[in-house]
Order: structure tokens, then C-alpha cells, then sequence
DNA sequence: CCCTAAATGCGACGACTGTTGCGTTAAGAT
DNA sequence: ATCTTAACGCAACAGTCGTCGCATTTAGGG
């Protein structure tokens, strides 16, 4: 059942969007009567949340490509797969945390679990001596990231999966310079 | 009538943020009937894309303060507090953007104006020989904003101005670092 | 096999949002 | 001053969203 209306949603948002996105229409596709998907999951937002938390993988893990640089580049061809898929639950969540706390909440919980998880690489390069101990982990993936979400997400425009590369490049040296600057 | 209007608006915006402003209590507030604010402004979305359209100033340019690293602190400084202000007009549009095609394309139409005009920062370095020809101003301004946007609007997270200070510094280094790496 | 409780289907209802037709007012032109 | 036109106020209306009461089904235990 639970299956049944999540792929309806997944397949409603991929042909009208979120902002398309009715409790009724998952409803007709998925065989399932309106009042049950409001008792059960409240909302639009409530749907998209759990389909976010349905398709997030619990040994998911940052891939270790053996250099920094090499390392945030996979992130951030991640990030860009996930904004510029068709659908992107990801872009989804994100307009419906815009309208619901719940929503905003559990994507702030994904990220936070995300970026966290992320951080390794950080402690990687550290042992490495391609870092600096004691660098802030966080604003180094901001770094990295940032720009790719505010391209996709806010100006709406288009990044390709080399750009993306090229900030990841940019976070690595930029921190990797700052070490070079420090030394003597 | 007008500005009525967008300051009630701008009230309601400051009192029950923007999943709580309606039509009714802007007609209220404003002493205007809602279908004129029906007819002239067609949605919320439109009475914030208004607003925001009433706020941009037209003879806006970035500061100049003579060096490429202040430059970009003086914009992200600009871009944190618009983001941190009570009530942020930039906030609700973006919220809005995600709800109605028409506050999406204004949102990107004042990207699109901010950034081509910061763009003249980026040359003035050129000229002073802080960076090489050919930079990709976007991409620059992409990595010295990008972090705080992230932050602050879809992971929700605060970010002090001095930590935006830095994010404009990281990205001044990184592309001179590019150029430094580029001379022989 | 039956009994109980939880979940689901169903129809109807209230609340809210946005629209329309019509009368009224205000502004500008001759 | 009068006429014309556009904007506004007003009330009623339709469509949608979310909720509620009740009947039916399903699952699990005695």
C-alpha cells in the first residue's frame, strides 16, 4: 500500500511538478481513497517527506576516491544527479518546506544526517596532510556545494555535471591553499 | 494605494511569515477589498513579486572598496543581511517562486540584473591585475554566494556575517590561487 | 471459528480561495 | 459642467481542500 502511493506520487511529480502535486490525483492513480492518504500522511508535504525518507539509503556513505579533490567532485555529481533528476524528489521537498515546518524539518534532518556523514572525507584529507587539522569541515562542503545548489535550486539555471567539477576543484584548493599560506 | 497595500504586506509578511499571509488579511489590513486585490495583483505570489520589483533599487551597483577581497565581502555581506532581515522580502519570494511561475521568472530576472552588475567587480580585479583575463565572473560570484544562499535558505542554518566574510575571502583566494598556479 | 480492534472506503459537510456580474465612484477630456 | 472610461466596492457564486461520522473490511488473539 505504502509502496502503491509513493510511486503515485513519484509518477504524478514527474508529469506535473510540485506545484501540480494533488492529494486527489495520487489518490485516482494509486487506488487509494482520499481520506486514508490524509489520515495517514496529513498532506502534500507529508507524501514527499516520506517518499524522501523512503529513498534515502541508511549505509549511504561519501565515496573515497583517495584525494580530496577527488572526493568532492563525486559528492558534488551527486548533488547535481539528485537536483537535475526528472523527477527530483530532492527539488520537491525542498518547494515543500517552503509550506510546511514538517517538510522543512525533515529536509534539514536529511542534509544535516548528509553533510555529517560527509564530513569523513574532510577527516581523510587531514591524514593525508592535504589538509590542515582543525579545518571546518562544514564550510569546506559548503564551499563545495553551495554554489551547485544556488545554481540548480534558487537561479534556476542550468549546471552541468563538468561545472560542478570545476567548484568542487575550486573548494579543494581553496582550503588546500589556505593550509600552503599557514606553513612558513 | 499601492504602497498601502505592499506595506501591508510587508506587516503581514513580519507577523505570520509566509505560509500565513492571505489575501483576506492583506484586504484587511490594507482597507482594500479583495477582489481589486484580486484584479490588480492576481495571487500573493504577485503582491511579493510587487514588493520585491518596489524595493529593488534601479541605481544599485556594488561598493567599490578597492580590492577584489572587499568587493565580495561588501556583497555577501549585502546578500546575508537581505537574507537575515525581519521580514525578508527576499525570503518570501523565493518561497513564492517555488508556489507560481510568475515569482519565479521575477526572482530570476533580479538575479540576473544583481549579478550582471556585480560582474563589474571581477573586471576592476582584472584591471588591477588581481586576476587573469577571461574569469568567469558567474562562476566567481557563484562561489562567494553560493555557500551563504545554501546555508541560510535551504539548510537553515544561520550564518554570522563574519562567517560570510570568510566565504567572500575564500573565494577571492581561490581565484587568485588559479592564477598564481597558471604563471609560470 | 468467532470476537475485537484497527485500518480503510464512502459520502457529506464546512471552510477557504478565487471569480463574476453589477452598481458605484473617481478621474480625465472636451 | 458633462460625458466617458477605468477602477473600485460589494455580494453571491463555484471549485477545491481538508475533516467528520459511519459502514465495511482486514488482521490478530482467544
Amino acid at each position: 500500500m505504502r509502496s502503491e502511493v509513493l510511486a503515485a506520487v513519484e509518477a504524478e511529480l514527474a508529469e506535473h511538478g510540485y506545484d501540480g502535486l494533488t492529494i486527489d490525483a495520487v489518490a485516482v492513480r494509486s487506488g487509494v481513497h482520499r481520506t486514508t492518504l490524509y489520515r495517514r500522511w496529513k498532506s502534500v508535504s507529508g507524501l514527499l517527506v516520506d517518499l524522501l525518507e523512503a529513498g534515502a539509503d541508511d549505509a549511504w556513505e561519501p565515496a573515497d576516491t583517495g584525494s580530496l579533490e577527488g572526493d568532492l567532485i563525486a559528492v558534488n555529481r551527486e548533488v547535481q544527479a539528485a537536483l537535475t533528476a526528472r523527477p527530483s524528489v530532492t527539488q520537491a521537498v525542498i518547494a515543500a518546506s517552503f509550506r510546511t515546518p514538517e517538510a522543512a524539518e525533515a529536509l534539514t534532518r536529511f542534509w544535516d544526517d548528509r553533510y555529517r556523514r560527509t564530513a569523513v572525507l574532510v577527516a581523510r584529507a587531514v591524514d593525508r596532510g592535504e589538509l590542515p587539522a582543525g579545518v571546518d569541515a562544514h564550510q569546506l562542503l559548503l564551499t563545495a556545494t553551495g554554489p551547485v545548489y544556488h545554481q540548480l535550486v534558487l537561479l534556476r539555471q542550468p549546471m552541468s555535471r563538468a561545472q560542478a567539477d570545476h567548484h568542487a576543484r575550486i573548494a579543494a584548493k581553496a582550503f588546500a591553499a589556505a593550509r600552503a599560506a599557514d606553513l612558513p
